[in-house]
DNA sequence: ACTAATTGGACCGAAACAGTACTGTTTCAT
DNA sequence: ATGAAACAGTACTGTTTCGGTCCAATTAGT
């Protein structure tokens, strides 16, 4: 379905909500805050603190603090943290394709990772809670990146 | 891992070497010619059938043809008709989410759809056999365009 | 030093996915 | 009319990934 997973969804909640507290924070507390259950709100945030996006602190009372402001954490930045490296291709890396020297156009699926990854990552966390951006996302959506300039013709 | 599923895949492929063929072409031609096993573009191509991609002529003779020029056809059209419509969220439209009136941000959720469903659109099945543009990645394909922290496997 | 609070890492069940096989229906060639 | 070729649809199975839970390691405070 190409959806992301839930937990990146929910990872996403937890460092916006996480981005208005002061100090560090506990994950019940975030729970509590964001109505994500705790179980599932502790395993997001540990998951980011391995990948550097939050900073934990140990021990009594410890929690989570954010590594950097939300306008400096993208989309793709929490995605990659949670559900790892971001290849749509199945074939670029893993090599486990079956085709692979018969199909061909093997290189050119860069061309669709970049495009992903490039509107993943023009957009912050900051623009997820802030509603002003939703105009400015108009302008920055013209397909205008890199895509074949004689392909259209 | 959010990437796309290996049935896909498979579909751009078959896709593409379809367009390049005259006349219909049968299931167990277009696996020789792609490398792909019998079962799967079979499997494939009557999906894609079903969803208007592709125009089916049944019988002795029969076989597949697209039903757009390939220049027509987005990667987004692909996925949609193989994986199923293009949502990130997971709230938005199913509305399992158990946080909802909390979290306070589901509205900004269109924000990343749109940006992901612009930027599947906007290549087509034309771009992916095209292979001047290969060239042309390697110089403008950026070698990290977002903030890896510690991208560690 | 002890205790309480909190994160860290490992484990397990469930669901979705990829692939395969089979049977039925349609059409062309003979 | 008959037989073969090719698609259509359904069902089944093995595998992987995801979501959730549980217990162990670590630290602040008393
Ligand atoms: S390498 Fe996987 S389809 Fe070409
Ligand atoms: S609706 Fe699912 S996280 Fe907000």
């Amino acid at each position: 379905m190409l959806k992301l997973s839930k937990l990146t969804d929910y990872a996403v909640v937890a460092l916006v909500r996480l981005g208005q507290k002061e100090g560090v924070t506990t994950s019940p507390v975030l729970s509590r805050s964001t109505g994500i259950p705790e179980p599932t709100v502790a395993k997001v945030l540990k998951i980011l603190a391995t990948q550097g996006v939050v900073i934990s602190q140990r021990g009594a009372r410890g929690g989570y603090r954010l590594a950097s402001p939300l306008e400096e954490i993208s989309i793709a930045t929490v995605i990659q943290a949670i559900d790892g490296p971001i290849s749509l291709t199945t074939c670029v890396d893993g090599g486990d394709c079956d085709a692979r020297s018969t199909c061909g156009l093997g290189e050119q699926w860069d061309l669709v990772n970049s495009a992903i990854r490039n509107a993943l990552s023009s957009i912050t966390l900051a623009d997820m809670k802030n509603h002003t951006v939703t105009d400015r996302l108009e302008t920055m959506n013209a397909p205008t990146m890199f895509i074949a300039p004689e392909a259209t013709a």
